[in-house]
DNA sequence: AATTTCATGTAATTCGTTACATGATTCC
DNA sequence: GGAATCATGTAACGAATTACATGAAATT
C-alpha cells in the first residue's frame, strides 16, 4: 500500500508548496522543471498522490473552473453550469500539516540525502532550505564522493595491470567525473560561506534577483541561452 | 522465475567469457573492477546465475581445491593432510552456447545501448566488440545525449525566469555534466576512426595488434578463455 | 576460542514501469 | 467529426534491495 518513494514523495511536496496543481502537471515539471529527476510514469505519481491524501498532507479540490488557466480564445464552450460537471480536474493543495512535514522532510539530513538522486532533489529545493541545512547536506555529499573517489583510486591501483584500455578509459572518465563535482561543490560551499543567506522564497514566488555583487551568493557561470521555443517533453 | 535484467546479465557474461569464476568474486568485481556498474547484491546475482544456468549458457563446476572434485554432499574427513572439503564454491564457466549468446548481445545495438548503465556495459566490453559496434554504440550514445541536450535547453529557456538560484545551478550544472560526455565521446570516436588508439593517463604505450585481419584499431584484447571442456555434464 | 571474511542462498519488500482502460477538451 | 493532447486511474509485472539464514575458512 504504502508507496513511499522518498524522493517522490518529496519532490510532490516541495512543488506543491510551492502551487497547487493537478497531477499532470506536476509530472510534467517533475521531468523538466527540475531537470534532473528521472520521468516518473502516472502509475507511480497517481498512487504516491493517493497516499499523501490520507496522509492528511495533500487535499484534493476539484478544480474543473478554467478560471485560473488562461481561457484561451473564444469560441467557448458552452454551457457553464455542469450537473453531470466535468470531469473533475483534481487539484491538489498543500495542507497544513503536509507543509510541516515538508519542512521536517527539509531539515532532516540523514545519511541518505547523499546520494545522487536524492542529493539532486534536496538541492532543487535549496532554495526553501535554511543556510545551516544547506551547507550539512553539501558538505555530507561531498564526502560521500570523496569516499567514493578514495574506492575508486584504490581499486584502479590494484587492478590497472589487468584491464583493457577501454575499461581503463571508462574508469578514468567515471573518476574525472566525480572530481568535477567535488570541485562544483567546493564552489558552492565556498560561495554559502562567504555569502549571504539566501531567502527561503515565499510559496508565492517572489523572484527577486539577487544583487549581482559578487560578495554572496551562487558562483556566476556563463550564461548560454538559445532562443528556442521548442516543444515540450519526451513521451 | 526469469530475472532478466539485461545489464547484469550481460556483464556476468562478459566477466565470465574472460575467466570463471565463482558468484563472491563475480560480485566484487562487477562493483570493483568496472567501476561504472552499481553494486548488485547477492539477492540479485545468484538468481541471475541460475536462471544463466538453465538457459545453457553457463555451467556450475565445483571447485575449491585443485585436486579436488568432490560434489557437494562431499563434505567428509575435512581431516588432517591436503586432502579436502571447502565447501563447494560453484565456479561458474561460460558453455559454447553462452558464448555464441554474448557475441550476439554484442553486436545487437537496440535502442537500449544508449542509455546511461547500458552504454557503460557496452563500453566496459568495448575490448571484445568490433570496430563497427562500437561506432555505433558511441554515435548512438551521443546522439541520444545531444536530444537530451536539446530538450534540456528548450526547457531552460521556457522556465528560466520561474526557477530560483539553485534551481537554475543545477540545471546548468546538469548540461555541462552532457555536454562533458558529448566531447569525450566526440574523442573516442574520432579516436577509433583514426586507427589506433591513444589517451592520456594510459601509462601503457601498449600498441600491440592480436587480432589478425581485421579492424586495425582494437585495444589488446586479452582472450584467455580456455577452450571449450567438452563436457556435457551442463545441466 | 572468537571474530572476521568468504561463500551461498531464500523470502519479503520496495520502488517503479508498461500496458491497459476511460473520458474530456482542443485543434484542424 | 476525427486526431491529438489533456487527464486520471488500475493491474500485472519487473528489477533489485534488505533482512534473514547458513556454514566453512582464515585470522587474531
Amino acid at each position: 500500500m504504502s508507496r513511499r518513494s522518498g524522493i517522490l514523495e518529496f519532490a510532490v511536496l516541495g512543488l506543491l508548496r510551492e502551487s497547487p496543481m493537478h497531477g499532470y502537471e506536476l509530472r510534467k515539471r517533475l521531468n523538466t522543471s527540475l531537470g534532473i529527476f528521472r520521468a516518473f510514469s502516472y502509475g507511480t505519481l497517481y498512487p504516491c498522490l493517493k497516499t499523501l491524501v490520507a496522509s492528511g498532507w495533500l487535499i484534493e479540490e476539484p478544480a474543473g473552473d478554467p478560471a485560473d488557466t488562461a481561457p484561451v480564445t473564444g469560441r467557448s464552450t458552452a454551457s457553464s453550469s455542469s450537473l453531470t460537471g466535468r470531469r473533475a480536474k483534481i487539484v491538489y493543495r498543500l495542507t497544513a500539516e503536509g507543509k510541516e512535514h515538508f519542512e521536517e522532510l527539509l531539515s532532516h539530513t540523514g545519511p541518505d540525502a547523499w546520494e545522487d538522486e536524492h542529493f539532486a532533489a534536496r538541492f532543487a529545493f535549496f532554495g526553501q532550505t535554511e543556510r545551516d541545512v544547506r551547507m550539512r547536506v553539501l558538505e555530507g555529499r561531498r564526502s560521500r564522493l570523496e569516499e567514493r573517489l578514495e574506492k575508486m583510486r584504490a581499486s584502479l591501483a590494484r587492478t590497472r595491470e589487468r584491464l583493457d584500455d577501454y575499461t581503463l578509459e571508462l574508469q578514468r572518465h567515471g573518476m574525472e567525473s566525480v572530481e568535477r563535482e567535488v570541485r562544483w561543490l567546493n564552489e558552492l560551499i565556498e560561495s554559502e560561506r562567504s555569502g549571504r543567506d539566501r531567502r527561503r522564497s515565499s510559496p508565492e514566488g517572489s523572484a527577486q534577483q539577487d544583487t549581482p555583487g559578487e560578495t554572496g551568493g551562487l558562483p556566476r557561470h556563463r550564461d548560454n541561452t538559445p532562443p528556442d521555443p521548442s516543444d515540450d517533453t519526451a513521451k
